[in-house]
Formats: C-alpha cells, sequence, structure tokens
DNA sequence: GCTACCGTGCCAAACGATTGGCAGACTGTC
DNA sequence: GACAGTCTGCCAATCGTTTGGCACGGTAGC
C-alpha cells in the first residue's frame, strides 16, 4: 500500500480511506483515482491486516454435519450468497456430527476471529460447542434448534401435519412412520407433528408402527424392512426426508408393493430427483434459501448487538404420483418455482 | 498473550515459542505448562496477526461450480480434512460457473492471502480466473482439467472405455450417449472415452446418437427425449454421470422403454442412491476421497516449490442390473468399500 | 480585514503474534 | 578454578492496515 501511496502522491493513510470509499475524510475524485490506480496495479489490500487493526474479520463460520447433503450445501449456498451481499465472506466446515471435529471447528473460527457462527450440527444433547459459547462470539442455530438460542428453523410440526392431513383425507387409516435420528430436533418434530395431526384425527399411531433411524437412503430402506418383518402392512407411510422414503419405496418393492398402487409414500424436503423418480415423490417443500438469507441476517442483528427474535419459515406440501395416482398425467417441468434442489453431479 | 506471559512469568516471545512448540528453543516442561495454561484460560492465538507476521496463512481456497452437488461436496470434504492434517484450512467457495462469482472468490482468497488456490470449476474456455494466475498463487485444477497446469483428474477416456467394454461385450450394438455440457473436460474426454472404443470394436455411433446437456437429472432426461424423438431406438445407453442417468431413464420408461429389461443403461460417479432405485443403476465409480488427498498433497508441493507431476486416478466399472439383468438377487449391503456418496438428507 | 469554519490530507500509534540477535546461567572438562 | 560449550529466555523490530488527532489552506460571514 505503501507503494501505491507514493505512485499516487499521497499518504498510505489517504490510500487506507480512499479504498474504503471515505467520503467524508477524502474527496470524490481522489477516490476514484487511487481506485482505479488499485486495479491497474492489481493491488488487494490484506484483510489479515485489516481484521487484526479493526478487530472484524468480516468472516462467518458455519458448521454442518456432513457437506455432501444436499439440503445442508444449498443452506451453505444460501448463507454464502447473503453473507457477501453484507460484505461478509462465509466459510464452513463439515463435522460429521463428531465432537471431535466440531470443537476443532469451534477452534479454526474463533482463532480465524470470525465475527460470527451458524451453527447448523446441533443435536438435542449438544447444541453448540462449549468453546464457541464461553468465546462469546455471537451464533445462531440453522435449521436444527437447540437450546433456547435464537434459530432459524423450519415449522417442522406444521409439515408433520400437513402430511398426516394429506394422507388423512385420502382416506388412509393404516399408516407408518419411517423417523429420522431421536436426536435432532427436526426429525423429531416432523414425527411428532404426524402422530398429533392423526391424533387430533382420531387415528392412533401405534410405536409399533413407527421406527427410528439414519437420515439417508440406507437408514429409510432398513427402517421400512424392520416395520414389514413386524407384520405392518400400511396402506400408507411418512417418511421424515425424501432419501428415507427413496430406501422405504425399496424395501416395500421389495416386499411386493407398489408405491402409489399399493402404498401412498410422502417425504419431506422436496430434493429434485423426487421428480424424476419411476413414482414421483410427494413431499413437503422448504424453503432453503429463504431460510440461508435470515440466518444471515439474523446472525448479523445479533454481531450488532441487538437481541432479535427466532424465526420460524412454514413449509408448503407437494402431492405427487406416490401419494396420489391421479396426478399421473403431470407434465414434469409443471412447476418448479425454486431452484431445484441438488440435482446434479459432475 | 501478553497476559498469558504474565500469568506464566514468562516474556510472550516465550509464550509464544511455546505455543508452537518450538522444542529447540523452549525446555519440554515450560512448553507443557504453557499450553496447558493457555487451555485452562481459553487462550487462542490470533490467527490474523500471525498470517500477518508470517506472510503464510494456513488456508487454501477451493472454487467449485455449484457445492449442491454431491460429488464437489464429497471433494471438498476430502481436501478439507487432508488439509487439516497438514495444518491448513480449507475455504470453499461456490461459483455457479459465473465468471463474475468466479472473480470476486479469486479476490477474497488473493486478499485473504491464502496459501494455495484449487480450481475445481474450469471449464475448457475459462481455466483459472486471471486475477489468481496474475497474482502468481500457487493452484492446481482438480477433477477438471485446463490447459497444462498441474492437476489431479480421473482418466475418464479409460472411464469411458470401460463403460464401452461392458456394454458391447454384452453384445450391444445400438448405443446412444448422453452427454453433458460441451466445454467440461470430464464430459467430453467420457464421451469420447466410450466412442473411441466402440469405434476400435468396430462399433460406429453416429453423432445423431449422441447429446450434449446440462450435468443433471433435467439435462439427461431431455437429451435422452430428444434421442428418442429423433427415432433413436438403443439398445443400449451411456449417460456421462449418475443423474444424467436417471434422467435418461425417466425419459425411456415415458416411451415404455424399461432399463434393465428393454435398454441397458450406465451411469457414472456411483452415487449413493443407484444402488437403491428400482433398477440398481450401472456406474463408473470414481475415488473422491483419494482425489481430495491427492489433490492437497500435489497442492502443498507446488508451495513448498516444488514442480510436481499431475495425477491422474483410474475408475472403475460397476455392474448392476441396470445393464445386467442377471444381477438381480445381488444383496443390496453386499460391497459398499467406501462411505456412500451423497445419501443423505437433512 | 478578521474570525470561524470546513474540507483535505499527513503523522504516528495501534492491532497481536513472530523471530533474529543477544545475554545470562548452567554443565562439564582439563 | 577457568573456560568452552550449551541451553534457556528476553528485547525489540516487524508484518500491513486503520484511524484519531492535527495542521494547513481556502472560503464565507460580518
Amino acid at each position: 500500500m505503501a507503494q501505491l501511496a507514493r505512485l499516487a502522491g499521497l499518504d498510505v493513510s489517504t490510500v487506507s480511506r480512499a479504498l474504503r470509499g471515505d467520503t467524508l475524510r477524502v474527496s470524490a475524485p481522489t477516490i476514484e483515482r487511487v481506485q482505479r490506480l488499485a486495479r491497474r496495479e492489481g493491488f488487494l489490500p490484506d484483510a489479515n491486516a485489516a481484521s487484526l487493526r479493526r478487530r472484524r474479520s468480516y468472516v462467518l463460520g458455519m458448521m454442518v454435519p456432513d457437506l455432501t447433503d444436499v439440503v445442508l450445501a444449498r443452506l451453505f449456498e444460501a448463507v454464502s450468497t447473503a453473507a457477501n451481499l453484507d460484505g461478509y465472506l462465509a466459510v464452513v466446515t463439515s463435522t460429521r456430527a463428531d465432537p471431535a471435529r466440531r470443537r476443532t471447528a469451534a477452534h479454526d473460527f474463533l482463532s480465524r476471529r470470525v465475527d460470527g457462527v451458524i451453527v447448523a450440527d446441533a443435536t438435542l444433547r449438544h447444541a453448540a460447542p462449549e468453546l464457541l459459547v464461553a468465546s462469546g462470539t455471537p451464533f445462531v442455530m440453522a435449521l436444527r434448534s437447540g437450546g433456547r438460542h435464537p434459530s432459524v428453523v423450519v415449522d417442522d410440526l406444521a409439515g408433520g401435519r400437513l402430511a398426516a392431513e394429506h394422507l388423512l383425507h385420502a382416506g388412509h387409516r393404516d399408516l407408518c412412520v419411517v423417523g429420522g435420528p431421536r436426536n435432532v430436533s427436526t426429525a423429531e418434530r416432523r414425527m411428532r407433528g404426524f402422530v398429533q395431526a392423526c391424533g387430533r384425527a382420531g387415528v392412533e399411531i401405534a410405536s409399533s408402527a413407527m421406527r427410528h433411524g439414519a437420515f439417508g437412503v440406507d437408514g429409510g430402506y432398513r427402517s421400512m424392512l424392520e416395520l414389514l418383518e413386524a407384520g405392518q402392512r400400511p396402506s400408507a407411510v411418512f417418511a421424515v426426508n425424501d432419501y428415507n422414503a427413496i430406501g422405504a419405496a425399496r424395501a416395500l418393492q421389495e416386499h411386493g408393493l407398489i408405491v402409489g398402487r399399493d402404498v401412498a409414500l410422502t417425504g419431506y424436503n422436496d430434493i429434485a430427483i423426487g421428480r424424476y423418480l419411476e413414482t414421483p415423490l410427494s413431499t413437503v417443500r422448504v424453503d432453503h434459501d429463504l431460510m440461508g438469507r435470515e440466518v444471515v441476517e439474523l446472525l448479523l442483528r445479533l454481531v450488532a448487538g441487538e437481541i432479535p427474535e427466532s424465526v420460524q419459515l412454514q413449509p408448503e406440501l407437494v402431492v405427487r404420483e406416490s401419494s396420489d395416482l391421479r396426478r399421473g398425467g403431470e407434465p414434469l417441468r409443471s412447476a418448479a418455482p425454486q431452484r431445484p434442489l441438488g440435482e446434479e453431479t459432475q
């Protein structure tokens, strides 16, 4: 920067202000001239030095359990672009739900002096890493909640309810639930919302008609297999996410039950392939882009010293053939209001 | 740190060395004592200050076109863990293949003074962002190659060849190819490898039997639809990635052709759902974890001033029902040597 | 014509860690 | 007991920006 100052015939301090666009202390033409010169010389101010001096890094850290998960990847992308709009850089770490990795992630973030952290890998037992809490760095919980910390989540009770009301309305009374991990708030609330809505309609779901399992195709496959082997013969199944639903469909198929024909099936999240499966999958759609924006807004409020309210987003039911055969003829590209959720691979 | 030094009755310089574990200048017991004290006091050295003074940030930046893509997400995870093992932090940005976003990504990385960059979003026209090249920061190309820069890629010619030989061996002669984007090296090479191998076996693939399209379910769906509508009736189809294959399967189905029974189908990448589809999908497996490790090794070599050789990884054929009905009875969990590629959602 | 004020830009002290140079203490040897 | 050699730890300069304080020149008001 000193070199740039010499070139411009100015003091470094003036150059610094000019680069930041400080119109109160530097004239507009000077600002223009300096910025042009900097671009021409390929000069990029050292953000680390700036962080040091300003005690603000303009970096936000995000912890997710698994970046390979389209929902989380999408959420991070949304967070990242929202952060950029506010002049922040977003950085992500995949913790694989491992306490040790969460610790090192927190460690990394804190030693880089991030201005705020987004915790998207909370479980009911482990909300935010101790280190993070102790540091006093502002943070918000995203997607999953944990404790009574500021958070941005989906109203998963409502999501479960939507699925239930849809299936009940179609006349189904023999229902099974393919659940997620026991200690994750989202999974639990989707299940609870479903069961509660059924209860209100006078349909009790026996605990033998529900299974907990991992958040993946295989988890859904195994859970459904167990239910079937235990003698369950549901007319409709609610899986707490789409991959679970895909796994469940496979298990049903192996038992001679065809989804859409013999059994109604509903998932959660509206991932892109859902629409392309041989029997397109009904689901509950969540707007993860909106969530990302809300998360950043909430976090930056917190960083600014405010004490903002938590946010709860409303999900939306999407009915396709897997739970309603009459939908059959619907054209594939009917309505894709949002960017589809993860339909690509290299 | 000054405070910590006072607490320990030492000079800050000694504390600094102790925290870094400099055994040449600080005695083992002192190191131990200082580190324990730091932990107890919750002290984390400021990485920005350290970056400033040592002209090394121990951060690596990675640019990908889309984090929502399981392959890229997985690759980043692998890079990240490999980087951590070497004391580096990996940071990722999704550029959506947009030149402007690539530029700001490069800008961010450079102003943060990353020690090296991984470019995984190259196209044949746009290799690395100009800004990056001009800065002289070491970088490697990953997954895709561009120009003759150091890179870590899969031998996609070989991958295409594996698929071709498999289908030819099964007696197929009417072949179609569902291709990817024209300007992406991986897509082009998979296609070329396939076509070349067919040529060597005396089976010519007419250009009317090939389509280029986007790297997604929808891309595959559209390409296959176009081929069918143009009168193609292949007995086997090679799609350059698994999602393309899934989309193609859907299009075939709409034309009354069932994959596995009427048409053989092969994809690429071995994503997790492949195994769970109603007709499990044959594919070409790539070890992205290994790739991540190789990328980091190559980049760190470059950072150290060496001029390392590029790396090419060998893919592996995985045959399932979609191209070989006899595989039918195979148990689902037979062989999953690696962590499955992206089967989870929240 | 004098004062008050404003716009502009320079000086220098931070931010927090790292590291070469050097001084002091200690050990062992002759 | 002196001296060389080794080990340990302190001093102070440095990385590149930012920013409060201050000085200077010009302008407007009375």
